[in-house]
DNA sequence: CTGTATCCCCAACGATACTG
DNA sequence: CAGTATCGTTGGGGATACAG
């Protein structure tokens, strides 16, 4: 539950309001959401597909990173027919393949300007 | 030999970039950061301009944050010499300019799919 | 298979007062 | 002018168990 009246929250509205910029960083930002939109582009557009791929994020965060990408609109659930149990195919929407040359060129950046501690996703996870 | 497409290469692939997505997330992640590396970018390289600028930012977190960017290498302290009392510039290093183009490309991306109230900031003018 | 419900932790954010 | 010290607040991330 959030406190709308609380300065943090304030300042929040205020950013998001003053630039494209920042709520085009919001999408972004977190801990997992651009790793997982690049994943859904690269083809695991399946629930365990990416929990296997983003070995050390818990159900719990993965379906809440999930259901904000949807609100955002940048992705889709699309429900598979006729399986048993249901299945959940996702897939990004025009506005999120528009973000994946831009996760690109930060890729880009980052590799040009390499950090030691520079290792595999799955160890990439700090505590 | 390697299939270079296969999944299990494309997978290899997206390890190493999410990787370095990674580091450079980290760079511009945070509230302010991105938007601090813009205003600096535009002009506005005192300390005193800067919380001008970004009128909801507490000093402490704003020097809390140029200090990081500075251990980060995206900028540099300059001492302006002979001013009482003494005065700092902030100058965006190479790293921190090859940054820019990336944060208007977000800014871009932002505008193309634009929130009510979205004011930009006047940093935030892309050419 | 694809999620929710609960509860917890802590790093980032912030207000205020103070300093060379 | 450009910070630092101190301390309170917040909410994202996480562990675990459970559910349709």
């Amino acid at each position: 539950m959030k406190k709308e009246t609380s300065s943090n929250s304030l300042n929040e509205q205020f950013l998001f309001q003053s630039c494209e910029l920042n709520s085009a960083l919001k999408v972004i930002s977190g801990r997992w959401k651009a790793q997982i939109v690049y994943s859904i582009w690269s083809g695991n557009d399946r629930f365990s597909l990416l929990k296997q791929e983003l070995s050390a994020i818990s159900e719990q965060v993965l379906s809440r990173q999930l259901k904000e990408l949807e609100t955002q609109a940048i992705l889709v659930k699309i429900p598979i027919p006729e399986t048993v149990p249901a299945g959940i195919s996702y897939r990004l929407t025009s506005k999120g393949i528009e973000l994946v040359p831009i996760l690109q060129a930060l890729c880009n950046w980052g590799k040009q300007y390499p950090e030691e501690n520079c290792i595999p996703l799955s160890a990439c996870v700090t505590g």
